[in-house]
DNA sequence: CGTAGCAGGGAAAGCGGTTACCCGCTTCGG
DNA sequence: CCGAAGCGGGTAACCGCTTTCCCTGCTACG
């Protein structure tokens, strides 16, 4: 029986007695090898591979090689501006090397994650990209590692971005140094009474923002007071609701509100809007990441830049150097002053 | 010669093997297949493959079964948050399907989006889904026909999202419509006098909407003048200096400036503060999508809503069902007032 | 009691490629 | 002039898995 339009697609075989070669003149002609072909056969078999539409199998390719070309990214919700950009540079470094990326979004769940890490070595990436930000003390973490470990015991290569407590390649960002120099720069502007909107206290990107804000402050004999800090969803909503929640209780006296991100400062800012308090003129605001839709809020957000898309070519290019798993320096992060926070 | 860290992994040979059963039956036991497979055989492979850490190598799957569990997905730019959202739905709804997929970036290049296309056959997705919009009158598009034609006569399944002029299964996006109610509404509210920042003016999807916003107004009697009407790159930076370029040219009596997307509508809104113009005050703004992000701009914007997590829920369900390429109704799109276009 | 029918296990034939190996020719050094 | 060493083509083994087909041992039924 013939199910109409289900015709299976012109494999190397077709093409290689359309040729009149043998099968592996056909697979040495259309992909380099280590042996030459007469080079007017390997036209031959070129123009009949092109005539007849043929596209190599990849699975197949796959699993005669015994290696693939793909690599497989986890992040925390790709629809984060965050985590697309870092998506769009991994794609584009991914792409310019002839490699394929399957994307897959852990939604924060350190369990799912799991799950997620198990389900893509499947695929046999040749890399696997970590991206979504770790809880401390995540009880799956053990797991994770053990499954890692099993996947670049048989070849394959982790990097993980951004701090973790696991020992695995890392592009580092420096979350704690920037907040550091932020911090810095808001005192210098004149800023003296800090409130801060963090996300989950467990996860290790906000501890490592917070903390090196609260630690540059300390440099200046200031702090950010227990009460003023609120934990939240590391999202715009998440930002929104603590920032209200802070205002609610601590309203006199803000000085600055840190969100350690962008989508959190912008959900922030909004929040003060809604109480009828102007970002940047009544309370200054300032987030992490740089991403780019914060040029167009108003006031203009001050913020750490991290160079994103860099970082997701970074992660991709050190997977494939043969290098171990030495992190090397974190990469540059720079304090972007903007409208956000006037001098005082 | 051992390659330390390279033994290969675990394959189902070895699970076999170890349990004391037959290949097949160890195939038999860890999928569901048409045989049943006695109890107690049955947990004793799973029971090995959980012990050896077994995971089906999915290529070989591919070839063995002569089809794959990918979906393929072609976005113009991955970090546009329009892109990231769409991506976002269908990487859900895939991952409930137990498909996954893969990504790809065009840059808005129709030459660039074949040879993606082409590529990307090589994985012979089940799905293939293209959501970069189509420019109309490219010329390559009568080769990506083709393309897709093939790939759909060996048993692939495409969808596009949004209008094209390509005779494939769609989700419809109702740009036209959309953008016509978004003419009324903003007739009702007063205003008179209008400007649009428009997309490449090839772009299929940028036309619809402008043609339907102008027939809108036609419909009492107002239009944009030809003049007004600006076509720059699909982006915020596009919606920047098309703005720029357009209050260079035409100050005077601006009522409101429509832009086709969200993007661009907030690249718009920070060129009128850059000129010392209010938005919403001194001229009302509107955009088309609404992505998160312009709920927190100042003023928040109006627009016109596209549910896009949906809309890439919908596409993975439309290929998935055996369905032929009747295009169904389009998606409902919503006018969302919001304080940038204030009541005149 | 004979036999048809049906589980359910295993051997083996693929799936679409790659590549080790073999083999007939040249080419060259000794 | 002979043997070793490329060169370049084809044959067939193999990659990891699915699935057809065969075979055995039961049960059920006339």
């Amino acid at each position: 029986m013939h199910i109409a339009g289900s015709k299976s697609p012109v494999t190397l075989h077709d093409v290689a007695r359309e040729a009149g070669v043998s099968l592996a003149t056909a697979s040495r002609s259309l992909n380099g090898s280590t042996r030459t072909v007469n080079q007017e056969l390997q036209e031959r078999v070129v123009k009949t591979a092109a005539r007849l539409g043929y596209t190599p199998n990849l699975s197949a390719q796959a699993v005669a090689k015994g290696t693939t070309m793909t690599v497989a990214l986890l992040v925390a919700d790709i629809a984060d501006p965050y985590f697309s950009q870092l998506a769009a540079g991994i794609i584009r470094a991914a792409d310019e090397a002839g490699l394929i990326v399957t994307m897959e979004g852990t939604e924060g769940n350190g369990v799912r994650e799991l799950e997620l890490v198990r389900a893509m070595r499947g695929q046999r990436p040749k890399v696997m990209i970590l991206a979504g930000s770790r809880s401390s003390g995540d009880p799956s973490s053990e797991a994770l590692a053990e499954e890692l470990r099993a996947f670049e015991a048989t070849g394959g290569r982790v990097v993980f971005i951004s701090e973790n407590a696991l020992p695995f390649d890392t592009v580092l960002i420096d979350n704690y140094e920037g907040a550091r120099e932020l911090a810095g720069a808001m005192v210098n502007l004149g800023y003296r009474r800090f409130a801060a909107v963090a996300g989950p206290s467990q996860l290790v990107t906000s501890c490592d923002r917070l903390s090196g804000f609260r630690d540059g402050l300390a440099e200046h004999g200031l702090d950010v007071p227990e009460a003023r800090i609120r934990h939240a969803a590391f999202t715009r909503d998440g930002g929104y609701h603590s920032a209200r929640a802070l205002l609610a209780d601590e309203r006199e006296d803000i000085d600055l509100i840190f969100a350690v991100n962008d989508v959190m400062a912008v959900g922030a800012m909004t929040a003060l809007r809604d109480e009828g308090i102007l970002p940047g003129r009544d309370v200054a605001v300032a987030g992490y990441d740089d991403i780019p839709l914060v040029r167009d809020v108003t006031p203009a957000l001050t913020t750490v830049r991290i160079p994103l898309e860099l970082v997701g070519r970074q992660a991709l290019a050190r997977a494939l150097q043969a290098g171990g798993t030495d992190a090397g320096a974190p990469v540059a992060t720079e304090v972007i002053l903007r409208a956000s926070t006037p001098q005082r």
